[in-house]
DNA sequence: TGCCGAGGCCTTTTT
DNA sequence: GGCCTCGGCA
């Protein structure tokens, strides 16, 4: 086999050399992970191991992406039986084929939050129960704890009883799942039906799991289940990267993991390739604060110190943006970076606004990853509507995005009468409309019922289009928009701000929403391209996975930098209150320590330059605050860090003065 | 009965 | 700056 070698240490071959049994990674920062994850699943292929019997689990879809890419590369050969896949993708797999034991129907639609917490208030409605929109947010991640065995029903806590059985009753009429039941029904499958069970188990011999601190105990359950059997099982993860308990995340799955495994070995990847010396002292300095944590000492051979980390703190906002821009010219101009050498990470999606203008205004190719992702703009979302409810007619929370949209004159008394049939009859909203239409003496007028006559017209003529032959989706998509007059929709939409550039841009997102489409049903690779399996894809994935975006400035939040590097990285807003971020500090000191491991994580991105911002004041809502530095600051060794004088740096008073003209309200 | 404009509210991180 | 709600108007 043509197989490109990787150079590896002694530890990195051991752990790939260690294919049978229980194995443990523990990677810092930096130790070439990946590399190593991927020479260990070519190592099992060389030693005769069939692709298929590989299960590779990974966080995000980025990372399962890069580590196919990486094994075909090593291997030089195609990997179309490897499974690579993140835990919720490889739960949608299991119940597309499953999920009729469980008695849902095979074009399910997977719910997000926002569609999750529309079906919660279609819920309490019901129940004539009202909630402030926050209590009902508060609900939604209740249900999540209880549903996922965070959390248990006890007396405080069980006059939600009532609605979360509503829920899971619309849920399941609206043949609907969420994110946890992606997790929780594979398991329900496992636990209840042996056959099943024993057919994975057989199937995946050899499993890895990446990421493994960031992985629930739910999540270790569901693959344990899979696992136990061979106990080929090898995990991989960071401690000290772990940045995602607020979602059910817990490294103490390591310990369960060891407990469940008691032959398991452990390896430890301490030296680090990324960083400068500089930038790991740094690091390891701000992480020595934490107590709960495994002991590790990230080092490396680099030790050149002459390079500190840069420290800036402009005036506000706009002139940290400005600073960022400027140096990045510069860089340019003296060590010939490319812009895709550069990483802008922050703590909020909301502080990305301000960069992206910023970077927007001076003309700089940037790429945003996490923040509100393609597929959550409104028109994006109308038109995954119609597909829902095309694939799924008894997509209710759907079914209602689109039913007015664009106007059909349908309004609030058209919809009640709609919802009241739909409960007397106990069916879906379609099936409710179906029989209004059918019937004779209907509460809805003619015209009314002459509308939803034409929609349901609509919706059955794409069904059929869309069931014949699978082929031509993004074509048949394109005639969609057509038929629904989408684009009249937004010039109306848009004819209050005399805006017929706002329309076109909406519109354009559609076109590259069907050349993506398009792109997905003609790739080779994709051996079973339809609409249904298109949707669940759509739905997993948040960020907008536009090709290579090389040459451009990556902009982030800590979160979605995980697993990447960057030769020069910009950390911005490292105010108090920012990170650690004050709902965290409110809430507790655990939360404290996961708030420093993001600060760690964020650090350890960067190769060789590190440039760290924090403003005196900052706009926020409606007003401007006084800000004060990270407190994660002191934590880094003062000798590591330079204090750079920005003032106004280049800037004339009349530009100053233009500028605060710029940002007064009335001109924005 | 449906539509549209004004005002109030909110922003941690993501599959 | 964007989304939801409510109230007045056609």
């Amino acid at each position: 086999m043509a197989s490109k070698k990787v150079q590896l240490n002694p530890e990195q071959k051991r752990a790939v050399d260690t294919i049978e049994g229980p194995l443990l990674i523990i990677a810092g920062a930096g130790s070439g992970k990946t590399g190593v994850v991927t020479s260990r699943i070519a190592n099992m292929l060389n030693h005769g191991i069939p692709q298929a019997s590989i299960l590779a689990l990974t966080f995000t879809n980025k990372a399962a992406r890069e580590m196919e890419e990486r094994v075909k590369e090593i291997t030089g050969s195609k990997c179309s039986n490897l499974t690579v896949s993140t835990f919720h993708a490889f739960g949608v797999q299991i119940l597309r084929r499953k999920s009729h034991y469980l008695g849902y129907r095979p074009n399910f639609s997977i719910y997000d939050q926002n569609d999750q917490l529309t079906c919660l208030k279609e819920a309490s409605r019901e129940l004539k129960l009202t909630y402030e929109f926050q209590e009902l947010k508060d609900l939604a991640f209740f249900f999540s704890d209880i549903k996922t065995g965070r959390r248990e029903w006890d007396n405080t806590n069980d006059q939600h009883k009532s609605l979360y059985q509503e829920f899971l009753e619309h849920m399941k009429l609206y043949n609907a799942v969420d994110f946890d039941d992606l997790i929780t029904l594979p398991i329900e499958l496992f636990e209840n039906f042996p056959d099943i069970l024993d057919e994975y188990q057989e199937r995946y011999r050899y499993i890895m799991v990446d990421e493994f601190q960031d992985t629930s105990l739910l999540q270790y359950h569901f693959i344990h289940l899979i696992a136990r059997r061979y106990g080929n099982i090898c995990c991989v993860g960071d401690d000290d990267q772990s940045i995602y308990s607020w979602r059910g995340a817990n490294y103490n799955n390591i310990r369960q993991f060891e407990a469940d495994y008691p032959h398991l070995q452990e390896i430890k990847l301490e030296r680090n390739y990324r960083s400068t010396g500089t930038i790991l002292e740094a690091a390891n300095a701000v992480i020595a604060n934490n107590t709960n944590r495994k002991e590790k000492a990230l080092w490396t051979e680099d030790s050149d110190h002459d390079r500190t980390i840069k420290i800036v703190n402009p005036d506000d906002e706009r002139m940290e943006a400005d600073f960022i821009i400027d140096r990045i010219h510069e860089l340019r101009a003296t060590d010939n970076i490319t812009f895709g050498d550069v990483g802008i990470l922050v703590r909020t999606n909301s502080l990305c606004k301000n960069m992206e203008d910023a970077l927007l205004a001076n003309n700089i190719p940037y790429t945003v990853s996490g923040g509100q992702s393609f597929f959550q703009r409104k028109e994006i979302k109308d038109i995954i509507a119609y597909l829902r409810v095309i694939t799924n007619p008894d997509d209710d929370v759907n079914l209602l995005r689109i039913v007015n949209t664009p106007r059909r004159g349908l309004g609030k008394k058209a919809l009640q009468v709609i919802v009241d049939t739909s409960q007397h009859l106990s069916c879906s909203l379609y099936n409710a409309i179906h029989s209004l239409v059918q019937g004779q003496n209907s509460a809805l007028r003619p015209n009314t019922l002459n509308d939803l006559q034409e929609f349901l017209e609509l919706i059955e003529s794409y069904r059929e289009l869309f069931e014949e032959g699978q082929t031509d989706l993004a074509q048949k998509l394109r005639d969609l928009y057509d038929s629904i007059d989408y684009w009249g929709h937004l010039v109306q939409e848009f004819a209050a701000t005399a805006n017929e550039k706002a329309a076109k841009y909406r519109f354009d997102n559609l076109l590259l929403f069907s050349d993506f489409l398009e792109r997905w049903e003609r790739n080779p690779d994709n051996l079973e391209p339809t609409l249904v399996k298109w949707l669940n894809r759509i739905t997993l994935t948040t960020k907008d996975e536009g090709e290579s975006d090389q040459g451009k400035v990556n902009l982030m939040t800590i979160h979605a930098s995980k697993g990447l590097e960057f030769d020069h990285v910009f950390l911005a807003g490292v105010e108090d209150g920012i990170i650690p971020h004050a709902r965290s500090v409110a809430e507790s000191k655990d939360m404290v320590e996961e708030e420093r491991r993001l600060f760690y994580v964020a650090i350890t991105r960067a190769r060789k330059k590190l440039f760290i911002t924090h403003c005196q004041t900052r706009r926020t809502m409606n007003d401007t605050v006084e800000c004060v530095p990270s407190p994660f600051l002191e934590e880094i060794p003062k000798e590591l860090l330079e204090h750079i004088e920005e003032g106004n740096y280049n800037l004339s008073e009349e530009e100053t003065a233009d500028r605060a003209m710029a940002s007064m309200p009335w001109n924005k």
